[in-house]
DNA sequence: TCGGAAGTGGAGACAGCCTCCGTTTCATCG
DNA sequence: CGATGAAACGGAGGCTGTCTCCACTTCCGA
């Protein structure tokens, strides 16, 4: 996907500094409370390394998460072929739940970053909206799910999930949104 | 609700026209592109009035919104004193993604704010969480709707349609998350 | 009509974001 | 193993939007 970069020593050790202390502080959930320049200082370079490398926050964010989101694609297309269509469907959203759970980090990064219309991150989102739309394509096929909705409400239902990071009962709904949307999809 | 406020008139005045001056910005969508501080010219006014009568550009949204909420808890309460329980329910949801499709305004309002984590809109939001509340508690008590899944997650995916408000084919999927929800909800 | 309380408004302090460019480090080549 | 040009560094400073502060104006009750 990405071609020629032949980059350089010093280079790529400061960007490798720059992405432990990001993921350092995402887990820490102090992403957005941090002026942007101190990531620079926090790692140990110049404000102006920090920008050639990753232009704006969300450039950092998506480099961040690019694995871990890459890792919840895999996923799914592994859950496509080892389970019967209706249950891979169901067993990916739920563990989506479940990796959102335990890494409020990245709820809490793809809603703001969605929210404020961020481009960047549109290659991370789209893969997983394209895992999702798999799933429910094969599902449809097998005749387990209605033909009359489509991913996209699968997909919002999952952005308010989301979105919705900070409500005290987060897990119990985000629970309870999933079960509507299985039920509701089922024939 | 509020206590003890004898404006002077030239306050009120200068409120108003901020108000109005708010409410046409809205409209035009240019919510969150215009610097706070040209509300203050736009409306005639000084920034330091734009900053006492609202201190936040949050407050001034939820001024501006405060009327259009308490009409649709309103309308809300109107539907469930006049239809079968679970059809009350429906018809308020269907209602809402109207009103957010024809408001588009109200909808990036609702999900730039939420996102921010803004305790402002706290009291609008608050209100409309709790007509669905009752809606719901309603459905269930007349047999109509699941009873093991809260009123919780139906904000949850309400919060979701809200959110994802710039999604190109927004109506279909809204629509879509409404319909999976629905039948979701039935028993 | 007058006093002071309430309200006004806009200059400027402040906080992040980002750019620009003189200096340093790297890698290649004779 | 220098020398040389390209690549990368880094932080001072400019810019943009937010918000405060206070000298001035307007209102209203006595």
């Amino acid at each position: 996907m990405n071609a020629a970069k032949p980059l350089r020593a010093d280079a790529l050790r400061n960007r490798e500094a720059l992405l432990a202390k990001a993921r350092e502080v995402f887990d820490a959930g102090e992403f957005f409370d941090l002026r942007f320049d101190d990531f620079a200082r926090l790692a140990g370079v110049g404000t102006g390394t920090l920008y050639r490398h990753f232009p704006t926050r969300e450039a950092l964010a998506e480099a961040v998460y690019h694995d871990q989101v890459a890792a919840l694609c895999e996923r799914a297309r592994r859950l496509q072929a080892t389970l019967p269509a209706g249950e891979a469907l169901a067993a990916f959203l739920r563990a989506m739940v479940d990796y959102l759970h335990t890494h409020r980090g990245l709820a809490r990064t793809l809603a703001t970053l969605m929210g404020a219309g961020s481009d960047t991150l549109a290659e991370g989102s789209r893969a997983l909206e394209q895992a999702v739309t798999d799933l429910v394509a094969t599902a449809v096929q097998a005749g387990a799910v209605r033909d009359d909705v489509g991913a996209g409400a699968v997909m919002m239902a999952l952005h308010g999930i989301g979105a919705a990071h900070d409500r005290p009962d987060w897990r119990a709904e985000a629970d309870g949104v999933i079960t509507l949307v299985l039920d509701g999809l089922r024939r």
